[in-house]
RNA sequence: GACCCUGUCGUCUAGCCUGGUCUAGGACAAGAGCUUUUCAAGCUCUCGGCACGGGUUCAAAUCCCGUCAGGGUCACCA
């Protein structure tokens, strides 16, 4: 049975290039059947904080990577002490004193060739006459990272270690222990890192990277993993948008790339665009209501969820993110809209008083008060009128909703309300006139 | 600096293992156009790449060598 891990150390947020490492882990095990357990390396006593542990546990969670086993290595000291005994003993290992403090115990590095053969990259040799003593226990007592990593993945029976391409230069210094230990060592398979637009590593300055900062931002956690399975593997046949569940079937841990990819943002705004149209409106009204109220332009309780379903429905097809609706759609909350200066200057810099009165009687005087109406009246307006249909629909929707693009227009009307509908353009007659 | 990894359009990739079907395919971005209502949606088109140099071969993106470039690691951090 095949079991691998994540083992995320709680220093900080769980962050894009740890979640995809997760995510090749739990794809991996669900693909072949097998189990993924969480291992938290929380030995750094100074850095790791209870808080971090609760957010990667709550960004897994929503990702979907759901765990069949979880350990703390804080909890598992009694172990490493053990395995580090058994090394004193048969004098691989010596003891160093630290002045004030405890001791270390710190395995002696024999040189010799040792060879990984990597899932992904094939066969890598390493001289570790380059490769310093190292340190086992620390002198507090806590295991080191390379120590403590062998002797949980014997003891979890991992059999695959599967994670970033900054560990390879570890592996030959794990490699050593398991030997020394006379343990069986796991399968390796060293994922390519995801570097940042500007080359290097990804960085704040790349934008946000916690994971908990793009479900904020208004990504769904399904657009999100397919773009990360994107970087570094392919399901072939030119498809890019692929459920989780397709993906099972047919991912394998060597069909993943080698090489480095850059996270691109538009990218992962298009793929999330893609689930957002297919995804259904009330669900995704559930995840801008918050949003909503943060704006102020709901109150909790109070408002009309069938209106906003309505009106997510509206832009559903045009998001990147769900933020982009708080954003977009501010005319349908707010009294006194914003009006963009661009929309002011390109369509209400001329007076149209006289047909935005007209065309406000004559909603005034429907009796059916339906998109198709709304229409049709407009259309037999503009016609009397004698000007082009467009003539009139751009200032009208800049005037009723601020903004130069949208939705359709008899839909915005729809759903502002003849009332609303009036007084915006009433409010232009006005200062038209002027 | 030492060691290690990687190099196909600006970006993500297909192709590479099993050389010919590749005058290298798709997607994002960008640009142009269409959509008798905008675009931030949709459709169409365009731009753009095998890092470089040597081999091997009738034939190389595909195999070999070198160079260069990018990245990673060298902690009593993980």
């Amino acid at each position: 049975m095949i079991r691998v891990r994540f083992a995320p150390s709680p220093t900080g947020n769980l962050h894009i290039g740890g979640s995809r490492t997760a995510l090749f882990n739990w794809l991996y095990a669900r693909a072949k059947d097998g189990k993924f357990i969480l291992r938290i390396e929380d030995t750094d006593k100074l850095r790791s904080k209870p808080e971090y542990v609760e957010e990667i546990l709550g960004s897994l969670k929503w990702l979907g990577f759901c765990w069949d086993e979880i350990y703390y290595q804080s909890q598992r000291s009694g172990i490493y002490r053990e395995y580090a005994e058994r090394l004193l003993k048969e004098k691989l290992a010596y003891v160093e004193k630290t002045e004030g403090r405890g001791e270390a115990i710190i395995y002696k590095v024999t040189p010799q060739n040792v060879i990984i053969d990597d899932l992904i990259r094939g066969r890598i040799q390493f001289d570790t006459a380059n490769i310093k003593d190292q340190v086992l226990i620390k002198s507090d007592g806590t295991p080191t990272y390379n120590f403590a990593c062998v002797v949980d993945d014997y003891t979890m029976n991992i059999t695959h270690v599967i994670r970033g391409d900054d560990h390879i230069s570890n592996t030959p210094k794990q490699a050593l222990l398991y030997q020394a230990l006379k343990l069986p060592a796991p399968y390796f398979a060293h994922l390519p890192l995801i570097m940042g637009m500007e080359g290097g590593r990804l960085s704040k300055r790349t934008g946000a990277t916690a994971i908990s900062d793009y479900r904020s931002l208004g990504y769904l956690a399904e657009a999100l993993v397919n773009y990360l399975l994107l970087l570094s593997w392919s399901p072939g046949e030119n498809r890019e948008v692929i459920e989780i569940n397709e993906a099972i079937k047919i991912f394998d841990i060597k069909d993943v790339n080698k090489t480095a990819a850059t996270f691109d943002m538009k990218k992962l705004d298009w793929m999330n665009n893609q689930y957002l149209k297919g995804a259904d409106p009330a669900r995704l009204t559930e995840l801008i209501l918050p949003l909503l109220t943060e704006k102020k332009y709901i109150q909790e309780g109070n408002f009309d969820r069938g209106y906003i379903i309505s009106l997510v429905k509206l832009f559903q097809g045009r998001l990147s993110t769900l933020r982009d609706f708080a954003d977009w759609a501010d005319f349908f909350f707010l009294k006194d809209i914003q009006i963009d200066p661009q929309a002011r200057e390109k369509f209400l810099s001329r007076d149209l008083s006289r047909e935005f009165k007209l065309f406000s009687e004559r909603l005034e005087a429907l009796e059916q008060f339906d998109i198709a109406s709304i229409e049709a009246s407009f259309r037999q307006l503009v016609g009397e009128l004698n000007i082009e249909a467009k003539v009139l629909i751009h200032p009208v929707r800049a005037a009723l909703t601020g903004k130069t693009v949208g939705p359709g227009l008899f839909e915005v009307i729809y759903y502002l309300g003849k009332e609303r509908t009036k007084e915006r353009l009433l409010a232009w007659v006005k200062r038209g006139n002027v």
